[in-house]
RNA sequence: GGCGCUAUCGUCUAGGGGUUAGGACGUGAGAUUCUCAAUCUCAAAACCCGGGUUCGAUUCCCGGUAGCGCUACCA
């Protein structure tokens, strides 16, 4: 039998990175197995489901590297994909369920559940429905919805244990059912999830459902589904057999303060984490290694292939894990360090736009600037977003302001510093460009000048040409600043040559 | 409240009846460099608590505790 997962979100809201590792497992189990990978959408809650958002979903999970064989977008054999398009057939079984007397119509408002429910709860009783329409009879009941009063449908729960072979959690046990019956379809007429997971998932054959542990105490309730659509008489060949599939829960991911990582911790949806510049291929390394690791547990590096070839259920972990935002930056230094520069400057170019570094529609000259400094730049950078930082010593130059700073003062105001300085000025204005070549010389100068050499010899240049006392090797970044300056730029670059003339003047301002 | 799931360095985890409890991120130190970052080397850092089983439990069992989840006409 051929393996089939499916990875069924709702579209509620932007793909959010647990959900992410819930559809990467999939996918990663079912391209192992040489399965079949479904998308379904499950957008049975009218009230929160919007297109716009399936229409992100798809698009996010592309991005992090996933297909999927069948799905809203590409159909498939056992479609259509999105539950709003499959009334059909869970109208057509609820029916069959009531005939068979499996489940009843109930009549009980929501206010009057909640009522008892509340009662429940104060008298220190379990909160589950009472049963109370279960006892009608069938026929009167029927009559009564048929005369058009609102009613849901619940099933009919057994009064047996349930218990499933969970395939990362193991034997799974609810000893004493406690769960009042539950509805499986709303008096809107719509699916409650419980029962169209079900529906769906056997009919659309799933042989292995991976999913987030929060599911788990939802399972018997399905399992529960399975057992009473198992006693219909099989009508047609092609009807499912409704034996329960395999179940994987999932642990749940944490914020740093151990509570369910949600929008309060920040970025959390995959948009967030591209708009950032993090790689797919660092994203899915980091989510895989999320809740699973090899059975050596020695490695952190996984392409996605990789990972195809390595994954394994069995090896899924229980606990929760935090998800740490400083790992997944050293994953995203790497492979940001063995891209192809050109596909990273195209990642970079709308980061740094914003930034108002790179015009609107940049020439060549500027590009090839660019492609300079991303590759003097990227070392330092975990994700993207953090280059206009970086590259703000380019940039950004106030000479006042930085010798506002106590740490550059004081650099500056030793005798020899300034004498550097000074020479360098000195050796820099007389011609007008500081190319390597020429920096070079004029660095060989200025220490013979001097008798400086060193941190003795650089920093005050640094200094005086960047405004800081960090920053990337001068050799490399003063020619950028250079060839920066001649550039038509949206932001203006300084030259070297009226940096060291601004140092100048706010030097004898203090 | 009830039920369920979970419990190894700060974090992700490997391991497993006798181990120097392994790796990675982060942290600290050193090397390198003009500085920062990167890189390399080294170091510190963990088996939740209590009972049992056993010659021996971090590992197996039971209980407690804590965290999380479910207890919806949300998914």
């Amino acid at each position: 039998m051929t393996v089939r997962v499916r990875f069924a979100p709702s579209p509620t809201g932007e793909l959010h990175v647990g959900n992410a590792r819930t559809a990467l497992f999939n996918w990663l189990f079912a391209r192992q197995q040489g399965g079949e990978f479904v998308l379904r959408v499950e957008d049975t809650d009218v009230e929160r489901s919007e297109t716009r958002f399936e229409e992100q979903l798809i698009k996010d999970l592309q991005w992090l590297g996933l297909d999927w064989n069948e799905g809203p977008d590409v159909g498939g054999p056992y479609g259509p994909y999105r539950q709003s398009e499959r009334a059909e057939a869970y109208q057509q079984y609820a029916q069959k369920l009531i005939a068979a007397g499996s489940a009843y119509y109930c009549f009980c408002s929501s206010q009057e559940i909640e009522l008892e429910r509340k009662a429940a709860l104060t008298a220190g009783r379990q909160p589950r429905y009472s049963g109370k329409c279960s006892k009608l009879d069938p026929e009167t009941a029927k009559a009564r919805k048929e005369a058009g009063e609102p009613a849901s449908v619940r099933l009919r729960i057994p009064n047996h244990p349930f218990r499933f072979e969970d395939l990362v959690h193991g034997l799974v046990e609810f000893t004493q059912e406690v769960i009042g019956d539950p509805i499986l379809v709303r008096s809107s007429g719509l699916p409650a999830y419980n029962f169209a997971v079900v529906i769906d998932d056997a009919l659309m054959r799933i042989t292995h459902v991976i999913r987030g542990d929060d599911h788990i105490s939802n399972t018997p309730r399905q399992l529960a589904v399975y057992g009473a659509l198992a006693q219909l008489p099989r009508q047609t060949a092609s009807e499912p057999d409704w034996n329960p599939p395999q179940f994987a829960h999932l642990s749940t991911i944490l914020g740093p303060d151990h509570t369910r990582l949600s929008k309060r911790h920040g970025a959390t949806s995959l948009g967030h984490f591209r708009a950032a510049g993090i790689l797919p291929e660092a994203l899915a390394n980091y989510l895989a290694l999320l809740g699973w690791a090899p059975s050596q547990g020695n490695r952190e590096i996984f392409t996605l292939p990789e990972l195809i070839q390595s994954f394994s259920l069995k090896e899924v972990s229980r606990n929760p894990a935090v998800f740490d935002m400083e790992k997944l930056r050293w994953l995203n230094r790497h492979y940001l360090k063995q891209s192809n520069p050109e596909r990273i400057l195209n990642l970079a170019i709308p980061i740094l736009q914003q930034a108002g570094y790179i015009g609107e529609s940049p020439d060549e000259s500027a590009l090839t600037w660019w492609r300079e400094v991303l590759d003097l730049l990227l070392p330092s950078v975990g994700e993207l977003s953090q280059l206009p930082a970086q590259a703000a010593v380019l940039f950004e130059y106030d000479a006042g302001a930085s010798l506002q700073i106590p740490a550059n003062n004081e650099v500056i105001s030793d005798a020899a510093a300034r004498q550097v300085v000074e020479a360098f000025a000195e050796k820099t204005l007389e011609n007008s460009e500081l190319s390597a070549d020429r920096l070079r010389e004029v660095l060989e100068q200025v220490k013979l000048a001097t008798q400086q050499k060193g941190k003795n010899l650089f920093h005050p240049i640094r200094i005086a040409l960047t405004g800081t006392a960090s920053g990337p090797q001068l050799d490399r970044l003063i020619p950028l600043v250079e060839a920066g300056s001649r550039l038509e730029l949206p932001k203006p670059i300084k030259s070297c040559r009226s940096r060291l003339m601004e140092f100048h003047k706010a030097l004898r301002g203090i």
